[in-house]
DNA sequence: TCAACTATTCATGAAGTATTGAATTATTTG
DNA sequence: CAAATAATTCAATACTTCATGAATAGTTGA
């Protein structure tokens, strides 16, 4: 991903409340979650809540569907991890260190512990 | 990395000259660079730039250490990492779309290739 | 078609961020 | 000590983003 489509991203995901959405909507996996849902799950306006929608989808990290008279969003998870890569390897450059620091705590090996035995 | 931290981070990487100020510093490593020297390369005013050092700092994604009367500015890997690693594994849940959209190219298994024999 | 419902858009004002250049502080060198 | 250098702080301005509530547009079902 180009620093260009990073920007728009990463000022997306620097608030709040668009986190927020982005924790719930990975929740709901590809099955997504309507406006008015989101709205009553974190409390947000409908107005506030459409215009965080929006930035996130012009973003690239959700996506929309209609249904009926519903509108369903849901994660782009090409979109968030072409960001989390852009950091990654284009910003820091694949740096070692802060690729060791960004594992998940599960899928790390922790060489210093002693192995214990009989 | 809790969100509360990780915000301001973003917020600090939401920001062209100071993703270009993170790559630069990563390329200098622990030797980091001075606040001139940096002035230079990326062609910034020396008060914007105090201005987007010390926005980063504050986001504990570089550090400084005086030399004389130069200010040398270097990555916080950890800060970094922490940042990368709170939008993978926190936010994005370690979902494995994600995840595997953000490996880095030269560590990326290409399971759909065909082996080529003989 | 009318009423109910869902979602977005718009107008407004408040708050935060960006940029510039001049002034200031601190350090080194002649 | 005075001049030069390095960096930060400050004041003023422009711009962008945030938040609220009212108005609008599209969809469904009696």
């Amino acid at each position: 991903m180009e620093q260009s489509k990073a920007l728009p991203a990463l000022s997306a995901l620097a608030n709040e409340a668009r986190l927020d959405l982005i924790k719930l909507l990975i929740g709901a996996g590809q099955a997504g979650l309507c406006a008015g849902a989101i709205s009553k799950n974190l409390g947000i306006s409908a107005s506030r809540l459409s215009f965080h929608l929006s930035t996130l989808e012009q973003a690239n990290l959700i996506q929309s569907r209609k249904s009926a008279r519903n509108v369903i969003y849901s994660v782009n998870p090409a979109g968030l991890g072409g960001t989390i890569s852009y950091l990654l390897n284009d910003c820091c450059q694949e740096n070692p260190e802060v690729v060791a620091c960004c594992r998940a705590p599960s899928s790390q090996d922790r060489p210093n512990l002693p192995v214990l035995e009989s």
